[in-house]
DNA sequence: CAGAAATATAACTATAAAGTAATATATTGA
DNA sequence: TCAATATATTACTTTATAGTTATATTTCTG
């Protein structure tokens, strides 16, 4: 059940799908909400959203011949934990000034 | 100076890219000692180092003929900023701690 | 049970991006 | 000035992905 993801930043990069992303995060869609939504073809709205479903983001409850998607944003996780290690760089603000004055004679 | 980010995501889609920017947050290095570290040609490395710069995310500082970059984590917070609607839904205690502290600064 | 509605999949096309080899540029030092 | 070193850029090829149209699948409804 738990997916793997090989690269979540590749799934994320696609900005259609940060978008479904935004709105499931608001409420629960189904396909042709979401492709009203969109400047998308069903298809196209589809695609994503089976890639979205694979990498954990997003899951699927059928309902009648409707297909309501949710967001599921556990995987998010793993991109928060990959940030950590850079965290310390934007939050002290005694290194900002430390690298941008370093970075003065740059071209 | 600052450069402003079609898409983030894509930069960092890219796993070498990553890993360049897993070195240089250790420490400053060179083009060469990157490509040493690295299954890629030098073209390649300095082509990832183009985009890397273009994203305002790596500063370059020639310092003879070697070309000396470092780490610029700022453009990062950006990730942070889109990750945090969906911080509450990985909920878990941590998260909780920080959902309270969130509404005690904003009383 | 036939047809409609909602969604998924297949097949295909176009585009973008990553990689490479070859070459250009810049700096150092003999 | 010339050769060596370090890096950047160019030109090209390959591959992956997003988009499309057409079709298949599933479920409801009359």
């Amino acid at each position: 059940m738990n997916m793997m993801n090989d690269n979540l930043f590749e799934i994320l990069a696609e900005p259609n799908r940060r978008t479904i992303l935004d709105y499931l995060r608001v409420k629960e869609c189904t396909v042709g909400e979401i492709v009203d939504l969109m400047p998308l073809s069903q298809p196209g709205v589809s695609k994503h959203l089976r890639i979205l479903r694979e990498a954990g983001l997003v899951s699927l409850r059928k309902e009648a011949q409707t297909h309501v998607y949710s967001l599921n944003a556990r995987p998010l996780e793993e991109i928060h934990d990959w940030l950590e290690p850079y965290r310390k760089f934007w939050s002290n603000k005694l290194d900002d000034l430390e690298r941008i004055l370093d970075q003065d004679e740059s071209s």
